[in-house]
DNA sequence: CAAAAACGATACATTAATGTCTCACTTGAG
DNA sequence: CTCAAGTGAGACATTAATGTATCGTTTTTG
């Protein structure tokens, strides 16, 4: 029963292809979509029958995906300031995924909860790191949640176009989220 | 002739609405902003006959606001220092237009060639910030450039969604880009 | 006040995307 | 090999947005 596919399945391409696009282009069609996914429109329609439906997909993979990488990169013992190192160097590279929740697409009302959740595990990790003197007392959490929501995108996107190596970008990221650029 | 006009004119009510729409969602279609405009349909139509055209006029529109509030809060005698900060302070208010410019809306040339040369009085800007050992040597500029645009969109929009004094924003963006949030 | 310009509302054609459906073809499991 | 499930291509209806045109009314200007 191993080893069953050799090309990845319709869906994981569809998926992909979804969140690639959406992530640069919010208004990127179906038919887009479904080319770059390799695939013939009425396949990628048979999988979400409608658009709604393939970005609820799109949400739920993004935030399972981001949220195994994290968790498994992290560990009970580690201060907040490691794990957000960790954080970032686990995310970074699904930086199109991360963004894609960051950005807020559907008004669904369940897909809204999910992503308030990720996000007050994100205030906790920043209220741990004022604990710990990493962050200023008097910072407002919702900026610091935003500086490392846009951190993130950021690295990746700088990687993507090749002006930062990939190795340096979570190091680039930690550091001018804690120290700045001075 | 003093005196002409109590109400804004159509057309500055119109870029105001299409500037605002806009960069909250770049798919907002000509009715909405018609509509938040207090304008009509036809009346859009009438100034702006096709969409690119009301785009490429937010895009000047935006270009020679921020320009004029940044070289009206500047002068030679600064360092580079005290105009990121003057900088800071201007461009802030005018977020929703910055933001226009650096999400890069139009793929028109003439378009690109503007926001290439406002993007490099900022590398400029970043430049003079190195040799006053502002920013470290080792950031590259690019990256630099990039966090100044995600810190005064940020700003904007948490004085936006009142989560943070409108006084208190330049200050707090200044910070997060030199020291960081430590 | 009177002519001219601008406006709102509305109808209309056009275009592009969405979602449905059918049919012929490929592929994989038994 | 054979059958069933999945696929690609494309026709089709529907919907929403774009852009054009007309008409009666309001506003401005001289």
């Amino acid at each position: 029963m191993a080893l069953k596919s050799i090309r990845p399945k319709a869906w994981e391409a569809i998926v992909d292809a979804a969140i690639q696009l959406l992530a640069r282009n919010p208004g990127a069609s179906m038919n887009e979509i479904a080319m770059v996914a390799g695939v013939g429109r009425a396949t990628l329609y048979r999988h979400y029958s409608t658009r709604d439906e393939l970005i609820a997909a799109i949400f739920e993979q993004s935030i399972l995906e981001t949220d195994q990488a994290v968790m498994s990169s992290i560990n009970e013992r580690m201060t907040a300031f490691e794990q957000l190192d960790a954080m970032l160097r686990a995310v970074i590279p699904l930086g199109d995924r991360y963004h894609f929740l960051a950005t807020e697409f559907s008004t669904a009302e369940e897909l809204h909860q999910k992503y308030q959740k990720e996000l007050s595990w994100l205030a906790d990790l920043v209220h741990q790191l004022k604990l710990e003197r990493v962050i200023a007392q008097d910072v407002p959490i919702h900026w610091a949640v935003a500086q490392i929501d846009q951190i993130v995108w950021m690295a990746w996107r700088e990687v993507g176009e090749g002006r930062v190596a990939s190795a340096d970008a979570p190091n680039l990221a930690l550091r001018t989220f804690t120290r700045g650029l001075a």
